[in-house]
RNA sequence: GGUCGCUUAGCUCAGCUGGGAGAGCAUCUGCCUUACAAGCAGGGGGUCACAGGUUCGAGCCCUGUAGCGACCACCA
């Protein structure tokens, strides 16, 4: 039974128990089933669910449950990820509250006290998924560094490292000074900032001249080892090969000359801090220059300068520049706006830092990656996104893999320390496979999170384990799930890592959504403090709602605005839904017969008019929405169900059958009853996915042909005995002329007591006229029915409705005003005359008649006779 | 600097391969009609940013302009 009123906590968390107790989360496997299968973007392990994640999830578990419906082998694996560098700074901060060090503690025990925190906080988000609806297969859950996912990082590591494609090397690389690590390009964020541009001397060596450079960061200047000058520079040729003094150091620093320089900036003159800037760096290694550190990876200064030793660079700042104005090599300060990088976590400068790291040789691995893309074997959808990853697959940098931090997959390197070889091996090995010596270490550095993250989509399945059942079954995956602003970091890996490991693409369909942002717009962020908490909207409107919310109205790619309004009208279809499928289940038939009526094959005879119209609606319905999620089209498929059910269903299909539901006659309700269970239990197979609660909850309520979990219902298919487009067309007529009859009855005023007689004058549709007797009484507040085939004795005080083939009289006695008739007739034939000059003006352009197709001309010439027509019995009114 | 997106009703947004502008909310009017007042019925409201072009026909295709937004790169 359902309650009296919509209350979602009264059975959604009861409803998911029960599906996932049931197993039907869990995949069939029926080898004569195709198989479909997602991989559900691992999110933090110690994360809460954000907007972005119920998103995401709905998509995800929308395209599951269609499937799911339609008889795949369908598998949605969840899992998380381990986050390094997160969860390491997390713990980090714990253990100084705690007055305790990483470093004093050890790196064994620090991985316990990160465990310890993974479990504490641990799992929070799939408690929330789960009240999402989220119907993934538990039992298959992954965590990154989980045994069988560690076990394919190494895999992964030894043969890229055996092929050539890991090497070890020292770079100038991203350095988060708070995080304490190297990071990946990927990891920078460039920020502008509002700073200065210092101007600067220096003395040329033995003569009186200077030359003037300019550094956003003038601390730098203590570890310059050069000024450059661009070698087409007329300006600087002579100064080439001289040298010029740094001051505070008093260092000899060459003037060189190198391509890289920009003659039009500034004074033309650069001067070159190797060992801090990747432009210099380069500048520095094509040219032989020392590389001189200035501060540590803290950026505390080094002992360059006395009085700023062990300060931060940022506070030397000053005190240097203070000194130069004293020593007169300060010539000016200027505002300057500059992008700097920062780090994606922590938004700490990044600084830019010569260090030994691990990379992966990128260029020959993204080739496949860039043709598999190219040539439609992955497709983004929607395909402008392919744009962003081919801009970065074909610029791209060698991937700095290696990170100082000790929460992750350590980097499976073992360096022997009597003959300095690295052995690379999945586990320590007995020996040094070069000098034989025992006596090896393990490097340190553990891998970037998004390296284990890249081979999720087969590492899940089993791999390295090639004869793994569910990778045979499930690999490639169909379609990966997520919003555009992890294109790079995780995407892009996914489809080199599998392209490499697996030798195959890893999914076929990339659909990229867009990001939800506050009411007025904005990126929702914990600094703002905008966000807004799904669980928090699950318990005031139910998880339906909200799954409804981020869906309607969208198109997939583009952001979301997170809306209240739309939950109130979520939750008011669902309450609608609810409402209607009380009425059909307290006024459904005999189950016994309606069950014999679904066999009949006859039903073409017994139905009535208005049922052949909604089932012709019904089977159009199926057709576009399963067509219209095929093509990720979810937000307009969601609207053509919500409009179906409501402005359809709802408002005319139940309001017609209304006068045969409360009649004696049982034979004709079994038929409404037939109608009215199989379409709007169909409908609900239909929304199903989008709104899974609801939708179950009240379908098993009904009379149901198959199983009574709506969940593993089969999805409709369009039928064959309900294709009736010309019933269609001619309810679609009748509910015009309601429409007017409402419309004129609501102008006057008139008050829907007042009842009066209808005369239909028509010579086409008296047999459809007469079977919807009762409707038409009912919908156009009439007291008797006249079906006349000529308007010849109609009395002249009469509200006149003029369709195509049909008319209505309403006879008034006196109760109308005749000149406001009039009016409205007058109305009605400019609005006529309009439409005839419309399709006139198309008709005798001579360009549209041989240009257009026939079929659209011989429709214009078509609605232009019904419009003459139209008019002329207009016309005669009037008269 | 490069790339991409957006600009449609008061607000938030849909609009499929070009063929008579749509929804939700808001607003106005009338209804407690036995599923639903979280509702029913009816109405008002738009030079589809601007300027050109292609076409028989443009919200949709092309070019340009403006405003907003995002991403990539980065010159001290």
């Amino acid at each position: 039974m359902l309650e009296n009123k919509y209350n979602p906590k009264d059975f959604e968390d009861d409803l998911y128990k029960e599906w996932e107790k049931k197993g039907y989360f869990k995949p069939s496997m029926d080898e004569s089933k195709e198989s479909f299968c997602i991989m559900m973007p691992p999110p933090n392990v110690t994360g809460k669910l954000h907007m972005g994640h119920a998103l995401d999830d709905t998509i995800q578990d929308i395209l599951i449950r269609f499937k799911r419906m339609q008889g795949y082998n369908t598998l949605w694996l969840p899992g998380s990820d381990h986050a390094s560098i997160s969860t390491e700074m997390k713990v980090v901060e714990k253990l100084k509250n705690e007055g305790k060090d990483k470093k004093d503690i050890g790196r064994e025990k620090f991985l316990e006290e990160c465990w310890d925190w993974t479990h504490l906080y641990g799992g929070e988000i799939q408690k929330q998924q789960r009240k999402l609806g989220c119907s993934c297969d538990w039992d298959r859950r992954r965590f990154t560094l989980d045994e069988g996912l560690s076990d394919a990082v190494l895999e992964e590591f030894v043969n890229l490292y055996n092929q050539g494609y890991i090497y070890k090397g020292t770079r100038m690389v991203n350095w988060c000074p708070n995080c304490n690590t190297a990071i990946s390009d990927a990891e920078v964020e460039y920020k502008e900032e509002a700073s200065h541009l210092w101007h600067l001397r220096y003395k040329i060596k033995g003569e009186d001249r200077y030359v003037e450079v300019a550094t956003t960061r003038p601390e730098t200047m203590l570890g310059d080892t050069a000024v450059a000058v661009n070698p087409e520079d007329d300006r600087y040729k002579d100064l080439v090969g001289k040298t010029c003094i740094l001051p505070i150091v008093n260092r000899e620093i060459p003037i060189i000359a190198d391509e890289f320089v920009d003659k039009e900036f500034g004074t033309g003159c650069v001067k070159i801090t190797p060992a801090h800037d990747p432009n210099d760096y380069e500048a520095g290694k094509r040219n032989n220059l020392e590389f001189i550190e200035v501060f540590d990876s803290k950026t505390i200064m080094k002992d360059l300068m006395p009085e700023v030793e062990g300060m931060t660079a940022i506070k030397a700042r000053p005190i240097i520049v203070e000194r130069l104005k004293e020593l007169g090599a300060l010539v000016s300060i200027e505002d300057y706006t500059h992008n700097v990088g920062t780090c994606e976590r922590c938004k700490t400068k990044i600084e830019p830092r010569i260090s030994e790291q691990w990379f992966v040789k990128m260029k020959e691995l993204a080739k496949p990656a860039i043709e598999v893309v190219k040539n439609d074997e992955i497709k983004f959808v929607p395909k402008r996104y392919e744009k962003i990853y081919f801009n970065w697959m074909e610029n791209i940098q060698d991937w700095c893999i290696s990170r100082q931090l000790w929460w992750g997959h350590r980097i499976p390197a073992y360096y022997c320390k009597e003959c300095g070889h690295i052995n690379v091996a999945k586990e320590q090995p007995e020996k040094c496979e070069k000098c034989g010596s025992n006596n090896l270490e393990q490097d340190p550095d553990t891998l970037d999170t998004w390296f284990s993250s890249a081979l999720w989509p087969f590492s899940t399945l089993g791999w390295p384990n090639k004869d793994a059942e569910d990778l045979k079954v499930f690999y490639p995956t169909n379609v990966l799930v997520t919003a555009y602003d992890i294109i790079f970091f995780w995407v892009a890996r996914m489809v080199f890592s599998g392209l490499y490991a697996m030798k195959e693409k890893p999914f076929s369909d990339i659909l990229i959504h867009g990001i939800v942002r506050d009411s007025q717009g904005r990126k929702m962020s914990k600094t703002l403090g905008n966000g807004v908490d799904p669980i928090e909207v699950i318990d005031e409107y139910g998880a339906d709602a909200l799954r409804f919310s981020v869906l309607s109205g969208t198109t997939m790619g583009n952001d979301i605005r997170y809306m209240p309004e739309k939950l109130e009208q979520a939750s008011n279809f669902a309450n609608k839904i609810w409402n209607a499928a009380k009425f059909i289940i307290n006024s459904l038939a005999d189950e016994e017969k309606v069950r014999e009526f679904e066999s009949k094959e006859d039903k073409d005879r017994i139905l009535k008019v208005e049922d052949k119209w909604i089932l012709n609606k019904f089977n159009k319905l199926i057709a576009e929405v399963t067509k219209n999620i095929e093509n990720y089209d979810l937000g307009i498929a969601l609207d053509k169900i919500y409009n179906f059910i409501w402005n359809e269903f709802c408002d005319w299909y139940i309001e017609m059958v209304k006068p045969r539901i409360y009649s004696d006659n049982e034979e004709e309700k079994v038929i409404v009853s037939y109608v009215l269970n199989y379409v709007f239990s169909s409908s609900l197979k239909l929304l199903h996915p989008f709104m899974p609660f609801v939708t179950s909850k009240i379908y098993s309520e009904l009379i149901c042909f198959g199983t009574k979990d709506l969940i593993i219902a089969k999805w409709p298919e369009v039928k064959n005995e309900f294709v009736f487009d010309n019933e269609e067309e001619f309810v679609e007529k009748i509910k015009d002329i309601i429409v007017d009859v409402r419309n004129i009855r609501a102008t006057k005023n008139i008050h829907p007591s007042k009842k009066s007689k209808l005369v239909f004058v028509t010579n086409k549709y008296e047999k459809q006229l007469k079977e919807m007797e009762d409707i038409l009484l009912k919908l156009c507040f009439g007291t008797s029915l006249e079906i006349i085939d000529d308007n010849k004795d109609i009395s002249s005080d009469s509200i006149n409705i003029i369709q195509e083939d049909i008319e209505v009289y309403i006879p008034q006695e006196g109760l109308i005003d005749k000149e406001e008739e009039k009016k409205r007739l007058e109305e009605e034939r400019k609005r006529l005359e309009g439409e005839v000059a419309r399709c006139e003006k198309m008709l005798s352009n001579p360009g549209f008649l041989n240009k257009a197709p026939k079929a659209k001309v011989e429709q214009e010439q078509e609605k232009l006779k019904n419009y003459k027509e139209m008019l002329n019995k207009v016309l005669e009114k009037l008269k």
